[in-house]
DNA sequence: CGGGTACATTCCCTTGCGGCTATATAACCG
DNA sequence: CGGTTATATAGCCGCAAGGGAATGTACCCG
């Protein structure tokens, strides 16, 4: 599964994971914080399970969304690679984690 | 200055970021990389730059790009909202490390 | 089974972006 | 100064993505 970039570079969406941080939310509540149309929502919602970002419970005709944080983790790992650019003085602790998540143990 | 998320949702530009970690690079240089034209790279380098995320030094008709990390940076802390959703038992030492972030001493 | 609710899908329109070609700009060299 | 090198800008085209209205689907309730 590739980093989404693409699909966090939609405000909307990224608002959708924001909100989705605090707790799970139905549809209708998502489209009313968003002040898009309940399609657009959908929309949104659809790329953004397709991307791995959100999971769906279902209730009878409620759709419960709620977040699967795998991607960021993965976006998370893509920048560790530029990280020793600014965080100075905690290198060597970082790549000794780093080390960690490699090997575990 | 705002997260760069949609500078890079770019292929091409990820590559660039990519290619200026290892080191600084003249644009014909990325050019040829990029296998775009380099009107193509130009103006990718244009959105970089405006993006913050390189700086150009100028030495006679040559133009050197260098990486510029802080929007990464950025990037890194807005992601750290997220991580205390996979990072597990590194949880403690994190909330930490970002409190010694916040007020370093 | 009929109507209502909650959400998804489809269709259409418009805008923005990435790509290229052609052209401008600027600095070096002989 | 004229030509060449290195890069930027402008102009144009095609496509994909976001937005809404209309419609489809699935489930509940009486």
């Amino acid at each position: 599964m590739p980093i989404p970039f693409d699909v966090l570079a939609e405000p909307s969406r990224r608002k959708i994971l924001d909100l989705l941080l605090e707790r799970p939310r139905l549809v209708g509540e998502l489209t009313e914080q968003l002040g898009l149309s309940q399609p657009g929502t959908s929309k949104h919602l659809r790329v953004l399970r397709e991307a791995g970002l959100v999971r769906v419970r279902q209730d009878a005709q409620r759709r419960w969304y709620e977040l699967r944080p795998e991607p960021l983790a993965e976006l998370d790992a893509w920048l560790a690679h530029y990280r020793h650019l600014w965080a100075g003085s905690l290198d060597a602790l970082e790549r000794h984690l780093d080390a960690m998540e490699d090997d575990p143990r």
